[in-house]
RNA sequence: GCCGAUGUAGCUCAGGGGUAGAGCGUUUCCUUGGUAAGGAAGAGGUCGUGGGUUCAAUUCCCAUCAUUGGCUCCA
């Protein structure tokens, strides 16, 4: 009797009989374990739980807790969906039906009938009711002749067209209670995992996503295992809902967007602006401790700078359109890219090997014709100033400046209070190099280059074949916000392309000319996007450096505004930010104006502060902290610095 | 760019074929008040813009612009 070898995440090794499956498994291992497997990982690919394991398998067990787990879970509740949607609606024709970054979709076709979110609870309704059934999802083998003649029968011409693109042999249904679907699998034991079911939208969505295609209705939903885990996911949802940056941007009066000036074309007011130029101070002081040297270029440069880099090639049609003189023949563009401009100044005058790497840094204002339908408050403008930099270096040194600047990247993040990151390394598809450009060599160095820098900064990595740009690999950070959401932030990338098409040159120490390797990257990205993301971030409670009214003077009424003003002068002495609310109001009412504009520090003067040269301190958030003298405040103010 | 929703006072929003309303904010006056909203009076709107239907349009229809949710795209 032959008996399977199973070896688990820890190590050990567990001989089992033939016809073990990894549910088994985690039964043998324990109960509690067997009840939370959702799917387990064989041999490094996602399986069912209830399949029979290989003779040697390296087993790693899904639970909810493993992001593959969660999209097997979701991925099961879409057929539960679709077995819901079909038993309320019978003669729907389904589309696909995949997990996504929170929850899934499914697209339907519901012919006549139009689907609205009033239907949701009906839905949600016949779902517990079959969750609660607790069938098992069933896979089979199927051949292409009766797949096809399955979904015939069906009428399904979606799922037709699936199947004609898959191979006969890797065709497989899954059936749970009355309910098959096409699918490649794998699915969770039984829908009674799931506990907790909510319908979150319906949106349309072509067919293939191609707008000549029919539009169906795409139906976005999101299942847990846990009742408690439905109602903590739509807190958050609710709390990212006031964090929202264009309601805080509002309200905090940071930025505003004005028809007359354009769409996508963010304004920033007072408050906004002081933490933009705080932002952009701070960054610059990092840089050039960092041996970056600060240069400014122009808003616009001639159409030709744009058809040496390629840019006007490539977007041109998309972008805004030429600007044109009064001189005949001229042409000019907005920037959409600093580089070419870069690589300008790098052009500036020969280059030696010694003067390498050479660093030029730039807040570099861009404009990109962005679609209508694309722009989302700060997230997405059509003008935007990056926190770019263009790193010239000889190969040898991609992998040191790639160090350099993920030192950088992390000590930004650190000081805004993004603890949570994780870095993405973007290589070329090895099936498909003739989409890049660059030779074998330069391309192996670098990919080389830039897993050693991480690896060498113990980052925590995600490797992505196929997802490098056309001119070189990259890594990008994603980090997560203070309520768990991932956004995509600063990145690093290599060019090969730049450097060649303006001919750039460095003479070696051989006394040869040399190319230089270029590297674009930018911490932030862009600053208005990265401004958006840390409003969400900290709810519009910035780091008291950051924030553009550090202190807020209250006099209890307006005799005390004198000492009011003197207190507000003594603190600017200290190059603290403040200002003397003098309203005709009670305390109360300034009080609470200032807490609902989120100022981090209020100081109450009255009678007593008056005499004692004290003021009375409280904090947002946090209330009274009693009376200080001047100088124990500015001691206090310094502290509370410090710990953000 | 495509599909849907929305657009009324500075802000948040109600209303509805007969030229508009609330709360907050703002202004003036009263009040000089000790840790999250003191009181009174006033000002403020061609109901996003342009057409059309109608005796009459802010309301209905069409177009357009903007915002927003999706789709697609992203140097």
């Amino acid at each position: 009797m032959s008996s399977i070898e199973v070896k688990l995440p820890d190590g050990s090794v567990r001989n089992y009989p033939e016809g073990t499956s990894s549910m088994d498994v985690a039964q043998d291992i324990s109960e509690g374990l067997a009840r939370n497997v959702l799917a387990a990982k064989v041999n490094g690919v996602v399986w069912d739980a209830t399949r029979t394991l290989p003779q040697q398998t390296n087993l790693q067990l899904l639970t909810w807790n493993d992001t593959e787990g969660k999209s097997t879970f979701w991925h099961s509740s879409a057929h539960l969906m679709a077995e819901a949607l079909e038993a309320l609606y019978p003669g729907i024709k389904l589309g696909i039906g995949p997990p996504i970054e929170n929850g899934f979709y499914y697209d339907i076709d519901f012919g006549e009938h139009h689907f609205s979110a009033d239907e949701f609870p009906k839905v949600e309704a016949k779902m517990m009711e079959l969750a609660k059934e607790d069938n098992s999802y069933v896979r089979s083998e199927v051949s292409k002749a009766d797949a096809i003649k399955y979904f015939e029968e069906k009428e399904d011409p979606y799922k037709l067209d699936l199947i004609s693109g898959l191979n006969d042999g890797e065709i497989t249904f899954y059936e749970q209670g009355n309910f098959v679907d096409l699918c490649r699998g794998p699915h969770i034991p039984s829908t009674g995992k799931i506990k907790a079911v909510k319908l979150m939208l319906v949106a349309g969505a072509y067919w293939r996503g191609d707008e000549k295609n029919k539009q169906l209705t795409r139906i976005y939903a999101i299942t847990f295992p846990k009742q408690k885990e439905l109602s903590e996911y739509l807190h958050m949802l609710e709390e990212a809902k006031k964090r929202d940056h264009k309601k805080l941007g509002k309200e905090l009066e940071l930025f505003t967007f004005s028809e007359k000036v354009g769409a996508g074309l963010p304004i920033w007011l007072p408050k906004g602006t002081a933490i933009r130029e705080r932002l952009e101070k701070f960054m610059r002081q990092a840089q050039i401790e960092r041996g970056y040297d600060q240069v400014v270029t122009p808003h616009i440069g001639k159409k030709e700078l744009y058809v040496t880099s390629g840019h006007y090639d490539k977007y041109g049609k998309d972008s805004f359109q030429p600007i044109h003189t009064p001189n005949e023949n001229e042409e000019f563009l907005l920037k959409p890219m600093n580089c070419p401009h870069h690589c300008e100044i790098y052009k500036f005058k020969p280059r030696s090997y010694k003067d390498l790497p050479l660093r030029i840094a730039e807040f570099g204002t861009v404009y990109r014709y962005e679609q209508s339908g694309e722009l989302n408050g700060l997230a997405r403008v059509r003008g935007f100033t990056q926190d770019d930099a263009h790193l010239f270096c000889t190969r040898e040194q991609i992998k040191e400046e790639f160090v350099n600047v993920i030192d950088l990247v992390m000590f930004v993040f650190g000081k805004l209070g993004f603890d949570k990151f994780t870095a993405q390394i973007s290589l070329r598809d090895p099936e498909n190099k003739s989409k890049y450009i660059g030779s074998d060599e330069n391309w192996a160095m670098a990919e080389q280059s830039i897993i050693e820098a991480a690896a060498e900064r113990d980052l925590e990595t995600v490797t992505v074949l196929g997802e490098a740009a056309f001119y070189g690999p990259k890594l990008d950070f994603m980090v997560k916000d203070a309520i768990g959401r991932q956004w995509q932030l600063g990145t690093i990338q290599v060019d090969y392309n730049l450097p060649e098409r303006f001919e750039l040159e460095y003479v070696g120490a051989d006394n040869q000319k040399h190319r230089p390797v270029m590297i674009h990257r930018a911490p932030f990205g862009s600053l208005e996007r990265f401004i958006g993301i840390l409003i969400e971030h900290c709810a519009g409670n910035f780091p008291l450096w950051l924030s553009p009214e550090q202190v807020v003077i209250l006099p209890i009424s307006d005799k005390f505004n004198d000492y009011a003003q003197k207190v507000l002068k003594y603190l600017k002495n200290l190059d603290i930010r403040g200002f003397v609310d003098e309203r005709n109001e009670k305390i109360g009412k300034k009080i609470r104006d200032a807490e609902v504009n989120k100022v981090p520090i209020m100081l109450i003067v009255g009678e007593k502060e008056t005499e004692n040269e004290e003021v009375s301190v409280r904090q947002h958030g946090k209330g009274d902290l009693g009376s200080m003298k001047l100088e124990e405040f500015a001691g206090f103010f310094n502290k509370v610095l410090d710990e953000n």
